[in-house]
Order: C-alpha cells, then structure tokens, then sequence
DNA sequence: ACAACAAATGCAACCGATTGCATAAATATT
DNA sequence: AATATTTATGCAATCGGTTGCATTTGTTGT
C-alpha cells in the first residue's frame, strides 16, 4: 500500500512561494484576496490532490460540522425515514450526521449522549428510548450550550424545542372515526404511557369517548412493546373480552397488521366484526387485507424540519432557544380496515 | 446561555502543579505513569468536566476513528437493519459511524464520496447505487490508502474486499423450489443488470431453468426500480402473456407483496394460479396473504461483519487485503405464497 | 509629487493533545 | 558509597489551518 504524503497548505505556500495565510484565505474565498492568485491557488491545489484537515480546521475554529443522532432504532420503517430526511437536509448543508441508536434502553442511550460529548457534535437530534424517565444525562451537553432538540418521543426541558405531531388530535381523529363508523366497544393498544407519543393519543382516545358519552374502560386499554411475539397472547386476551371490542385503535402498523392477520385466523372479519386502526402509514398498511386505516405522518418530513431548525440554529440564521415545540402535519387515511357497511 | 469553558489538560496541569505530558499520558492509561499519579488526575479531570479535544489529538494522531457508511437508501428495511448492524459494532469498538445515501444515483455518490474523503474517514462502508457503473471514484480514497468493503451491491477491485451472499445459489434455490412445485412457466421480476446482486441471481434462475430443460424465453425476465407505481403496469404485462406465467421469482419482497395484492385483485390465486417467490424476508412476507415464500439473508448480520472485518483492519487484529470476498449465508424460507398443492 | 487611503499579502500566535528524547528521582547492584 | 537500572516526569516540537494585526503595494485625489 503506497500511501501518497497528505498534501498541506504549506506546500502549496512553498510551490507557489506565497504564505500558507493566502493559501488559507483563498481557498476559503476570503474576499481580501485578489481573484487571480485564488484561481493560481486553487489550480494548484487541485493538482496536488490537496484535502483541508478539517481536525486542523475544527481545532482552531472549535466547530465539528457535525450534528449527532440518537434513535431508538435504525430499522423501522418511520425512523429510517426520518434519517433519511435529515441526512438529506444535512448533507446538503454539508454537515455530517453521526447516528447511534439506544435500541430502547436508557442505560445505552446514557452511553450515547456521552460518545456525542466527546465527539464534540455541533448539536443534537434525539428521540427518546422506551424507558428514559428524565433528562438528566443531557445536562452536560446542555451546561456546555450544545443544543438539543428532540423529535417524536420528547420529553420537555425549558431549554430544548421538541418536534412532534399533534398526537392528542391524532389519537382523538382516529378514535372519533370508529365511533362514526357506530363502534361501541373500542380498544386501545399502545405503547409505554410514559412517552408522550403513547400518553397524548390516550388521551385523545379518552376525549372522542367522553365527548360521544362512551364509557371509558380500563380493560379496554392495553400497552405493549409491540413485539411480534406478544401479538398471539394479546388477541387471544381481547377475544375473550365480554363483549369482544367491535374496534380497536392500535398506535403501530406493524403490530396492527399482525393483529389483523391473527385476528382474521381467529375467525374474525375485519372490519366487519373489528375495526382496526393503526398509527404510521408504514408501507405494510397497504399490503394486510383489508388495507388499513392509520395516522400518516412524514417521517421524511419531520427528519427534514428537525435538522434545518438545528442547522438554522448552528448557522445563527435564525434561533430555537425560544422555540418550545414545533407541531407537524398529520392525517387520518381512512382504508378498508375501519369502514364498515352503512349501518352499524 | 452560559457556556462553561473547556477544560484542557494544561488546565489540569496547571492546578496539580504537573506536566502537560504527564495528563496526556495518564489519561492514556500510559505504564510509565504512576498509578498515584493517574488516579488524582482522573479524578480531577472528572471535577473539572474535562473532555479530550478529538480534533487536537485527530491532528496529532491522524486517525479519525470514524468509519463513513454509503448506501442507497437508508429506509429500507434490509438497509436500516445492516445499518443497525454496523452501528452495533462500531459503537462497541468506540467508531463512530457517518452516514450518507446516494439515493441510487452515481452522482450523489460521487459527492458523498468526496465528502467522506474531506472528514478523513478510516474507512468506508458502501453498497453501491443502482447506476453505478466502476468504481473510479472512489480511486482517490484508494490512493490514500483508505480501506474501503463493498457489501450487498458490489463491484469487484482487487484492492477491495465485497461482502456478498451467494447470489446466484439464492436464485438457482428459489427457481428450482418453483420447478419443484410443477411451474413451468417462471417468470423472473428483477433490479437492474449491471448489479452483481440481479444478474447474478438472474444466472441461478437461468441455471435452474436449465438444468430442468425448462426453456429460457427473454419476455419472461423483466427489470423494474421497484417503484410501487410500476407494480400495475407489471401485472397489467405479465397477465397477458400466453400463456401467463404460473410462478414468479421476484427479487423484492416489498414489490412481491404488492404484485400478490394486484394479482389477486385481477382475479388470480396465490399459489394456485400463479406462485410467488420474493426476495430478503422483509416484514411485510409474513403479512401479505398468502405468505410469502422469500430468500432470507440476515442483514444485521451483513452489517456486523462488514464493520467488524474494517475495524479489525484498521487495528491491525487482521488485514482484509488479501479477502476478496466474504460469502455470508442465504436461505430459502418457505412459505404458502409458492405451494401449490399435491399435484401440479 | 505627496499625502491619504484601499487592496493584497505576510507574520506569528494559537487551537489542544501527543510523543521522542532528556532528565530527575528512586531503587537495585556490586 | 558509587554506579547501574528502573521508574516517573518534564521539555519542546509537532500536527495543519485560522486569524488579528502589521506591512507592502497600488490607487486616488489635489
């Protein structure tokens, strides 16, 4: 492996026998340099297959260019969308993204936020793990004046904006559309209630029954971790349910769609006997039979909105600090899976 | 917002009335300093806040510890779990993983490339876009003696090493699985040709084709972008062929399970009538109805080996330079969208 | 022709950690 | 006790850009 020598400013100062200062300020377009000796500088640097430092660069200027991420998981659907939509932003303002992922436990996400630390990353992007509690692990990156912002799962901190949808409008869309297709006994089937995704829907669930003067019922509310496994026991705990729930509003298409699938092997129609609603529009939404009714929001979107305000922020071009949540757009897309005949 | 200064390790010299040197090396864990010595500097530094400035000790080292991650799309379910991967093992052996896609164009890879190049990336991971026709790009990482591990869509270069399945093997299993159910006329919906991955499993379902002296018939293999607006047209063509085809190998789990969705609703039968073999045991096989039959390839893992044979690279546990291939394992998953019944 | 000013470039310190070599202090050897 | 060895620490250069300030060169005005 013939590894060539970096190539420095210094020897692009020496070959042209000009200072590594003017060699400095041309290729970064400083305006006191006169037009001639950047394009001489530039040529040149070309030709030597000269490559800034950036350690040199971020060491004396105290910037990383960099912008850490940290997600609950990599692969879901919803979150991977997410990324992509930062990293596009991102990239474009050619900043680099280092993302970690907790896999839902506080403990790694603890483990994160420190590996972020150290890398010095410009600022923020976290959604929260399943079971953090508080923000404490943030303090240090927050004492340092590294802003954070959180999107989806969010906890609030007086000095953090939050990205997320109006879930409590979200979770009361969709439980007011069951009601509207004559649903008396709607279940819920949700998430950790310490996050506030899982905590708004609920209670957006709660406001549709209690404004229809339907009976709110604790047996009806259930929460899960959304694993494949645990689908079997909780239609078999549903089906046994007297009466059976004639709908329910389950916050994850994927488990949703299990759901229906198991559901439908029970001897169930869907939606006929139980309506079903999920949360995401994962692409899998489109493929169960009967296809299903969920709250859409881009993920795209939302990974896009939450690197610009952290960008715009960084680049001083405008700032979050005041900024205490931004709502996104969501929708209900109604499908199949909740539409029952005419009549009740 | 008041930022608390940085500490450096001139900071903590400065106050235990010691050397520079002497905190660098302690916090190093060097063996010529005193284990006295070292537990009050650690103790310090951690009253101090202190964290290392990896710019300076980037500067110092020329290493980066960062390993630049390119692939297609980051939201796809293989993607984002080789990812998750990746992250894993580069979290554990304290790398720090950049990522950036190229959504498949050669152009946006060029530039991810090229920007990998400037953050001094370790190495690189990547999965090449759908148009990526050689490798010249990445030629300038090569010269500098940058490690670079294709993996999934590869191009070989003897300098590089590729993380594959056995492609073709999938595909000769997959066809013949299908002739074995008594289909005779196999249709084969695949990705672009200049792929290693379509074209070799293109050869495995030619070698099947053959080696049951089924005839080869050009209109029965067609290439797609797996847009879900294509699937129509698809159906609309492979319907009117005569006769229509009675099996087809699609190298997409997700355009699979839509096509099973648009061909029942012209009226065929999944398997009876036609039957389907999908391609990478995405989630959504396990919820299209029937089921379907898909090529299982473990995509964690994928990503667990790729970082790790890099990061063993780079720590000198091991060289990839003499690996051209690393063939990890593949296998056929079974299920009811291919089983016809007893007879043909 | 000369002061006044603008434009272009250079000097040198600086960012903070690392490390080869020298040195001081402590311990071992004879 | 004098010397050899080991152990622990310090000195100072280095990595490669960046930037405030000084300097040189060039232009304008009168």
């Amino acid at each position: 492996m013939k590894m060539e020598k970096e190539t420095t400013i210094y020897d692009i100062a020496k070959q042209l026998n000009i200072s590594p200062a003017t060699v400095s300020r041309a290729l970064n377009d400083h305006p006191a340099i006169n037009i001639d000796t950047k394009k001489v500088i530039i040529s040149k640097a070309k030709e030597l297959g000269y490559r800034t430092n950036i350690f040199a660069s971020n060491l004396r200027r105290k910037k990383t260019n960099t912008i850490g991420v940290i997600v609950p998981r990599l692969n879901s659907y919803f979150m991977s969308t997410v990324l992509a939509g930062m990293e596009k932003v991102a990239n474009e303002a050619s900043y680099n993204l280092i993302i970690a992922q907790s896999l839902e436990s506080v403990k790694k996400e603890m483990a994160n936020v420190k590996t972020m630390f150290n890398s010095h990353v410009d600022g923020l992007l976290v959604s929260l793990s399943y079971d953090t509690e508080n923000l404490d692990h943030f303090e240090p990156l927050i004492k340092k004046g590294v802003p954070i912002l959180f999107f989806d799962r969010v906890l609030t901190h007086k000095k953090c904006t939050s990205i997320v949808i109006d879930n409590l409008k979200a979770g009361y869309e969709a439980t007011n559309h069951l009601i509207a297709q004559g649903c008396k006994h709607i279940m819920h089937i949700t998430g950790n209630l310490q996050r506030n995704v899982y905590q708004d829907r609920l209670k957006g669930y709660r406001l549709a029954l209690a404004e229809s003067g339907l009976h709110y019922c604790e047996e009806l509310v259930r929460t899960t971790d959304f694993s494949y496994q645990s689908v079997n026991e909780m239609v078999q705990y549903l089906t046994s349910l007297k009466p059976v729930p004639d709908a329910i509003f389950i916050t994850n298409d994927f488990y949703a769609a299990h759901c229906i699938v198991a559901l439908k092997q029970a001897g169930f129609s869907i939606p006929e006997d139980i309506a079903i609603v999920g949360f995401n529009d994962d692409p899998i939404a489109m493929v169960v039979e009967p296809n299903l009714t969920t709250v859409r929001y881009h993920g795209q979107e939302m990974g896009e909105v939450a690197a610009k305000s952290l960008i715009n922020h960084l680049n001083e071009q405008s700032s979050i600090k005041d900024t205490n949540a931004i709502i996104l757009h969501s929708e209900l897309v109604v499908r199949a899976s909740s539409l029952k005949g005419k009549s009740t």
